[in-house]
RNA sequence: GGAGAGGUGGCAGAGUGGUCGAUUGCACCUGACUUGAAAUCAGGCGAGCCGCAAGGCUCCGGGGGUUCGAAUCCCUCCCUCUCCGCCA
């Protein structure tokens, strides 16, 4: 059940206090990233807000108290009757004053949601995608130069095993079938992502592919990015854009045992994206799709070791590709770059052959209590008042340019396609061509 | 989709207009007793916000209303259960 807080609780984004007390230490976070906010009206608004609500609390006390009074006398008597008719004003004021606190807290909160998570310090400068820093690189990219290259789309087969013109018959561009050896591609794809997330811990969810507005909220997709997701309107439901959504809010609104932490999860779900005005020239093939598949691994954990977690997280997600043998490199990902809720960012990116170019196909992220505060996602230490976890996730990963990988690195001068021995176990065989 | 019954603290479960943020049981924590444990006894034990503090305020599925006063009455939405209908 949504729950958007009553009078004096209202879930905001980065800790109040934090703003309150370390303004200076936030907005030099802030002026980091890209996003542009003014912090001093969200200080103003929660000065305004503290102070009417001090106004309305001590209003309310008084009536509660006069409301005691009047419990104890009889109903009829002249007493009574006096007070209920002295009492009216003052509970028209009172009403007003909550009125007030309403609109203040509305107003602090819908400012406070503009405020974004701010980088850590390890997060390099820079404004664009240009400034992320290549942190590692694995694999022989140079090895893959061949006459025989290309990019997936001409490969002869291709137009058959992924058949994009009866998706866009059947639904529209984007929603391409995968058909025979190439739908079992997939699915081998997803059985590996999954086993091998099982064996690093994580415990397997299957999780609903639509999902409430107040779930979306709580991950940050809303406001945000409502343009981003399909929304089934007459049950006001979203399609989600990554298991992320669902997964992370399994636990939303609820207080974990210290001793369950960290908390690791993974689920495969199609995921739906709209891709509003984000489609360019270089989109083409399985690079860009309105639905795809993919594998997400999800952390909860205590605040003090989630910038470790992330580096295990972003391992985990490494691991596969190495044991798929695609070349890839991590880019740790500048501040001016970085998601809008994240502290800080690995990006995975396979190198594809044929198209010569790196293709993302992991981004592992630490958001640091961000979305923990926004889900209302806690964990009670030994002995003290619950606290935030922290939450982080990672795809392990999207499926179709890692698709497109294996089929652009993998590709012999006679048109076949050797797929990785990792998959053989699920796939049956060791080569694809239609 | 229709009819009916419900949604109260970690769980169970009282409470139908005022001293109820809420009886009680279980679970849990501390202490006593015990060699130790169990049993028993005593005490403690929801969350959030404001405040230097004292203290105050809010929360009984969500939202709105009636009232001097709402867990309790009304409206609405969501959810759960039972029966009926439909259906992979």
């Amino acid at each position: 059940m949504p729950s958007d807080g009553g009078l004096g609780q209202s879930p905001s984004m980065l800790d109040p206090k934090l703003l309150r007390e370390n303004v200076d230490l936030v907005r030099q976070g802030v002026a980091r990233k890209k996003f542009q906010v003014d912090l001093d009206a969200v200080l103003a608004a929660d000065d305004a807000r503290r102070a009417a609500l001090a106004e309305f609390e001590t209003a309310r006390s008084a009536q509660n108290a006069a409301n005691k009074e009047m419990a104890a006398l009889p109903k009829g008597s002249a007493e009574f009757v006096a007070k209920v008719a002295e009492m009216k004003s003052a509970s028209a004021r009172v009403k007003e004053l909550e009125k007030r606190v309403q609109d203040a807290e509305a107003a602090w909160h819908a400012a406070a949601l503009a405020v974004p998570n701010v980088p850590h310090d390890s997060v390099p400068p820079g404004r664009t995608e240009a400034d992320n820093r290549v942190v590692s690189e694995w694999g022989d990219v140079a090895a893959l130069v061949s006459a025989s290259a290309r990019p997936h789309w001409d490969i002869p087969w291709f137009a058959r095993a992924v058949d994009f013109e009866r998706g866009v018959k059947v639904t529209g561009a984007g929603f391409p079938f995968y058909v025979g050896d190439m739908a079992r591609l997939v699915r081998a794809l997803v059985q590996f992502f999954l086993e091998e997330a099982g064996a690093a811990g994580y415990q397997e969810v299957h999780a609903p592919l639509l999902v409430n507005a107040a779930s979306a909220t709580a991950t940050g997709q809303l406001p945000d990015k409502e343009g981003q997701m399909y929304h089934a309107q007459t049950d006001d439901f979203y399609l989600i854009p990554t298991a992320e959504v669902p997964v992370t809010n399994f636990f939303r609104d609820e207080i974990l045992d210290e001793s369950a932490l960290p908390v690791k999860r993974c689920g495969y779900t199609p995921c739906f994206r709209r891709e509003a005005g984000s489609w360019g020239a270089h989109v083409r093939g399985l690079n860009r799709l309105h639905q795809f598949d993919k594998v997400e691994l999800v952390k909860w954990v205590r605040p003090s070791e989630s910038f470790d977690e992330l580096e295990s997280l972003r391992g985990d997600a490494e691991r596969l590709l190495q044991k798929l043998n695609l070349p890839y490199r991590v880019l740790l990902i500048c501040a001016g770059d970085i998601g809008f809720a994240h502290s800080k960012q690995y990006d995975l990116e396979v190198w594809a052959g044929g198209q010569k170019r790196w293709l993302e196909v992991s981004s592992c992220s630490n958001f640091t209590d961000f979305q923990a505060r926004r889900a209302g996602i806690r964990f009670r230490p030994k002995d003290g008042k619950p606290e935030h976890v922290h939450t982080l996730n990672g795809s392990g990963l999207g499926l179709p340019r890692v698709l497109a990988a294996i089929l652009e690195n993998n590709l012999g001068p006679d048109g076949v396609v050797r797929v990785p021995e990792a998959l053989r176990r699920w796939y049956g065989k060791d080569t694809i061509a239609l």
